[in-house]
RNA sequence: GCCCGAGUGGCGGAAUUGGUAGACGCAAGGGACUUAAAAUCCCUCGGGUAUUUCACCUGUGCCGGUUCGAUUCCGGCCUCGGGCACCA
């Protein structure tokens, strides 16, 4: 009989579809366990990297289910977004078509690799029972003050044709696209998540569970500044401006001041003076750049105002400049210049020869302004500051704050980098935002009883800007308070909001009273394992987090964060090929180096993630009809440890389907030991024992390395077993011998099913049984029986391995050294010698010291 | 520049508390079986010196320290990967 995966599997997806047996309900008498993957995009189809998220989280599910937990394991689609209408455009079908078939077909895909999801809870995002809700609470936020409107700045891609989050925004590139930026005033909603930037941070560092990598770019992207805020009055007016600084201790070294070009003060400044004219052009050369633009170039550029302010410590006046690098969406868009301790301010005064005056001393080193290269931006004592001089530069900052404040002229101020989720999107594609216009009672929500806005169907996409701007049926309405005419918003929503809360929905998916059953959410959430790539570090992460925290001031949720342990897995990565000429290859347009098409070089390029443009993608579907489906989920998880990029190798790939072969040959093969023999063996004999030990041995480390993630290692552990049983199969002599490896066989089976559940389910049957391996028990293991009586005692001498001896298992001190120190390899180094110490580490090693 | 993470064979990677570095797999080489191939099985596999075999030296990015003993702990560097970045 030979292993044939495409007789069987499909044959055990469909059983333990028609037995439901991963469909879960809330049991009170039973510990929960919520295992979450990110929800995929319904792009067409699954590619490798969901295959490894999901293997993951499937190897996770089953063994947790197996252990005793109520696992919850949903999955879902997370399914507006701009390539469902771009396929309309190009294709003539509607987005909605285009998405629904999609999901159609990834669900059919990801049925045909056996994960053991809960299909009942289903989530489509785009479907209007589900987006209905998060139109609920999108209203209820605005009813906080969590959700306003307001006129700004904001980032526009040309090519998505939308306005984008700054969290979308890479370098001065959409994040979909990498267009480049520009910056456009338009009326857009915005999501006050700065109101949480604090407890945001603060829970950074009580996520035990988190990777260190990920809490550390949530810090860098909320971006907390601890400073002052301090109050310049003008030598020439009344008028005063605000700047923000974290160095208040530097306040006696500030020699001049900067405005961003865009301060509100600054046109008023330079009205009706000889600066005026040049001025304005300086402010509009700089607003002509784009962010890429104004970010890449860092030359220090300025222009004075021909304005004076007045330094409050010390009445010195300051010449105020208009700087290109000041930013007016950072701290108040004004700073004080202190150029002998601020890199970029140090540049300015070179550039514009402004004086340069030392307020810190590093300790053991004395700074010149004359001869300082750039600026000193370390710790030290005040120097050239008044009543400060001989703080330590810590201790200056709060003085400093302390002494302004009874003025007035300063206090304690926070600023963050942090920005409101702008969540306006001009796309048709996307759930719309429940406002109404009316003429006469302005901006109103729509009412709750009247959700949701649907979606009109009927859309012409060929159209330049937003489709639903031109359909008249859906833009005009009545106002829900005066019953008058109205407009609706066409702006829909960010599609980072649907999955800010879909790990909420599954736990209750039809739930048709309100936005989830809180019951069932207190029973299923917080999710217990969350598993997904990186790319989600910032943006879906942290608005998922502060959509938990919204809903829980709500009233919605009693807890705090919606993800307890998170696992980034790594990319699936392959070698790439280039051809001068005809750019990226696919490897079968490689042939003895050459391109296939232009018979030039092709060249090897970086082993890079998997993309269709880059032509090295492997589609797991045709994988799954060459190896089946345990091969691949085996492959995906041995291949690396989790978190770890993989290099795709087909050779790996074999190497896994080779290893389920001899698996699948060994328990065949004895299949007649498997069904005699169903008693416990005795624990004796040399071959039993090393057949228990081998089981049991294997069951505690597959235990212990799912539990901290290292899938590699665990499925190494079983190839070991695997490898002890080829061996004893030889070896078996009695009945209890047998009884050993017939138990052994089953342990295996049963501890392969997470990881290759069709296999361990066919030779479950094989064996006889009528049950489910995958509702079976998970092996405990004996701690006596995963040890040998016999031990290696190592013995060094000064620090090197020098011999090795066997003894019974807990051999005492005297024991060891009376055969230690008369054995005569050991005593060819001490000859000659004294001993000067003598280290014994029971079962484990001697340590000799000799002069 | 600031902040995180990581450096171990030809490759992916093991070593859970400081205790025989290289588990498991891939690749490579040799052999068995076979008319042949595939499949399978066995042996070798960090580097070096031996080969009168069983041995010795060296080795976990580099330099130093602690220790009987360091891939693991401490100090200093180097390199790579990632995040943030005219953020005041």
């Amino acid at each position: 009989m030979k292993y044939n995966p495409s007789a069987f599997e499909s044959k055990w997806q469909k059983r333990w579809e028609e037995n439901n047996i991963f469909k879960r309900e809330v049991d009170n008498s039973k510990e929960k366990y919520y295992c979450l993957e990110m929800l995929p995009y319904p792009s067409g189809n699954i590619h490798m990297g969901h295959v490894r998220n999901y293997s993951i989280g499937d190897v996770v599910s089953r063994f947790k289910f197996m252990q005793g937990l109520n696992v919850i394991h949903p999955m879902g689609w997370d399914a507006f977004g701009l390539p469902a209408e771009n396929a309309a455009k190009q294709n003539n079908r509607h987005p909605a078509d285009w998405t629904y078939s999609n999901i159609a077909n990834m669900k059919e895909q990801l049925k045909k690799l056996g994960f053991s999801y809960d299909w009942t809870r289903e989530v489509a995002t785009c479907a209007p029972e589900y987006y209905k809700w998060e139109q609920k609470i999108f209203i209820e936020l605005w009813k906080k003050g969590l959700a306003y409107k307001k006129k700004s700045l904001v980032n526009w891609c040309p090519e998505c044709e939308t306005v984008l989050a700054n969290e979308q925004v890479e370098d001065g590139h959409c994040w979909r696209c990498s267009s480049i930026v520009e910056m456009k005033e338009l009326e857009q909603w915005f999501l006050k998540i700065t109101e949480y930037a604090d407890e945001l941070l603060e829970y950074t560092y009580k996520l035990k569970g988190w990777p260190e990598k990920v809490l550390t770019m949530q810090r860098n992207w909320i971006g907390k500044s601890i400073g002052a805020e301090i109050i310049f009055k003008f030598a020439d007016s009344d008028k005063t401006v605000t700047v923000f600084t974290t160095r208040p201790d530097t306040l006696y070294g500030a020699t001049f001041m900067l405005l961003a070009p865009e301060h509100p003060m600054v046109k008023d400044l330079i009205k009706g003076t000889e600066y005026e004219q040049d001025g304005l052009k300086f402010i509009a050369d700089i607003a002509k750049q784009d962010k890429a633009d104004r970010t890449d170039n860092k030359q220090k550029k300025g222009f004075f105002t021909g304005k004076y302010v007045i330094n409050p410590v010390n009445n010195t006046k300051l010449p105020v400049y208009i700087a290109n690098y000041v930013l007016m969406d950072y701290g108040t868009g004004a700073v004080m210049a202190v150029p002998a301790h601020d890199t970029r301010d140090f540049e300015f005064a070179k550039e514009y020869n402004l004086p340069i005056k030392i307020v810190i001393q590093p300790e053991g080193e004395e700074l010149n302004p004359d001869k300082m290269t750039e600026a000193y931006t370390g710790a030290g004592k005040l120097v050239n500051s008044g009543e400060l001089n001989g703080l330590d530069y810590d201790e200056a900052k709060k003085k400093i704050i302390e002494n302004l404040a009874k003025d007035n002229a300063a206090k304690a101020s926070v600023n963050f980098r942090l920005r409101d989720w702008g969540i306006s999107r001009q796309r048709y594609w996307g759930a719309p935002i429940p406002f109404v216009y009316c003429e006469k009672c302005g901006m109103q929500p729509v009412k709750e009883e009247d959700l949701p806005v649907e979606l009109p169907k009927n859309v012409d996409f060929k159209c330049q800007g937003n489709p639903l701007d031109t359909v008249e049926d859906f833009v005009n309405t009545t106002c829900p308070v005066c019953c008058g005419k109205a407009k609706r918003e066409t702006d829909t929503m960010d599609t980072f909001m649907e999955s800010s809360w879909y790990f909420l929905r599954y736990c209750s998916p039809k739930c048709d009273t309100n936005i989830f059953d809180k019951k069932e959410v207190d029973y299923w959430m917080p999710v217990d394992q969350y598993i997904g790539g990186i790319e989600h570090a910032v943006m879906h992460l942290l608005y998922a987090r502060f959509f938990t925290k919204v809903l829980r001031d709500m009233g919605y949720l009693s807890f705090d964060e919606p993800f307890t342990n998170l696992l980034t897995q790594g990319m699936v990565c392959k070698e790439t090929w280039k051809c001068e000429k005809d750019g990226w290859l696919f490897p079968s347009e490689v042939k003895d180096g050459k391109c296939c098409k232009c018979g030039s070089d092709a060249i090897k390029g970086r082993v890079e993630k998997m993309s269709k443009s880059k032509k090295n993608v492997v589609d797991p579907g045709i994988l799954n009809d060459q190896y089946g489906a345990d091969t691949i989920r085996l492959f995906s998880v041995f291949a690396a440890p989790p978190e770890n990029e993989i290099e795709w190798s087909e050779n790996g790939v074999e190497g896994c389907y080779r290893f389920i072969n001899r698996v699948f040959r060994l328990v065949v093969s004895n299949m007649d030991i498997l069904k005699a023999y169903n008693d416990t063996p005795e624990f004796v004999g040399k071959t039993a024992k090393t057949i228990i030990r081998a089981t049991h041995a294997a069951v505690k480390k597959v235990t212990n390395d799912i539990a901290r993630f290292q899938l590699n290692t665990a499925v190494s552990a079983i190839m070991e077993m695997v490898n002890t049983l080829y061996l004893a199969a030889e070896k078996l002599e009695n009945d209890n011998d047998k009884a050993a490896f017939s138990f052994s066989l089953n342990t295996l089976i049963t501890i392969l099913a997470p990881f290759t559940p069709h296999v361990a389910e066919e030779l479950h049957e094989l064996a006889g049984k009528t049950s489910f391996i995958a509702e079976s028990r998970w092996p405990e293991y004996d701690e006596k029986y995963t040890i040998s009586d016999e031990i290696v005692i190592v013995v060094q001498i000064n620090g090197k391995v020098r011999a090795n001896f066997t003894f019974p298992r807990d051999a005492e001190e005297n024991t060891v050294f009376d055969t230690v120190l008369k054995d005569s390899k050991v005593l060819s180094y001490l000859e000659g010698k004294e001993l000067v110490k003598k280290i014994f580490i029971k079962n484990k090693l001697v340590s000799l010291v000799v002069k």
